[in-house]
DNA sequence: CTTGACCTTCCAGTTGCTGGAGAGATTAAG
DNA sequence: CTTAATCTCTCCAGCAACTGGAAGGTCAAG
């Protein structure tokens, strides 16, 4: 259990300095112990949580569906069935995205391949667009 | 040739009110004409762009490549290959997005599909963020 | 003892809007 | 003609999730 400054426990979390203090500044993992120099001290717990908040983040949970996550992270007493939900629940958003993304994609790119792409004014993708 | 009011112009390009204006004000598009009272009056033309606008930004343009967009869209003299190249990039941008999202949707449709969801604690969704 | 890398706080900016307050204009009904 | 509803105006604030920078305190090395 050794304490840390900020910057070690940043690159441990894989997050950067600013990122590890505003998360403190919003309430989503607990305020740091300080040094007597005022210093942020972190120890292995409040790292742990931070990784676990930038991997939530990496999967596009948004900052409030990670308070939930880390509430149930720090709860014995959860059931994995309101875990499972919040998941559920982000795969559907991730999986209506792909179906957008897919669609735009589709466009997009026949507009483009129909595109001549040389030094005459005529283009299909203006055309469209406008 | 006729003049409306914002709510009319809203309507026809397909945008909000609010939108409209914030478009003028970042002189994404030009300051509309006022009636005597001060009120914005938009023409075909006005319109249009604004027409413009809404479907670049729905295949996901950011507002700097609308403006870039809406110059090649009023420049006579622009080549298609100018805006070969930037729709190309868009979609680059766009193919990236995808495989991010698809390597995202693996892994977590994975996890959801190992947890049991049932009123137990153990959870490798959790496991697997902590 | 100075240099330079840290650390602190606070404020402002990013992107692309959106909401609301407060005030004036216009229109439709009674 | 009045009144009420529905525009419209401007300006200011806020959303998410940080990020950058200024001004200043601290610490370890040489």
């Amino acid at each position: 259990m050794d304490f840390v400054n900020i910057s070690a426990a940043s690159k441990a979390a894989g997050l950067p300095v600013k990122t590890v203090r505003y998360y403190a500044d919003i309430g989503l993992v607990d305020a740091p112990s300080r040094s007597s120099a005022g210093y942020r001290t972190y120890d292995d717990v409040a790292v742990r949580k931070l990784v676990f908040v930038r991997r939530s983040r990496a999967f596009g949970f948004s900052i409030e569906e990670c308070r939930e996550l880390l509430g149930l992270y720090q709860n014995q007493d959860r059931t994995s069935s309101e875990v499972k939900r919040i998941a559920s629940k982000r795969l559907e958003e991730i999986e209506e995205k792909q179906r957008e993304l897919q669609s735009l994609h589709d466009e997009l790119a026949h507009l483009v391949t129909s595109c001549r792409g040389d030094d005459m004014p005529d283009c299909p993708i203006i055309d469209y667009l406008g």
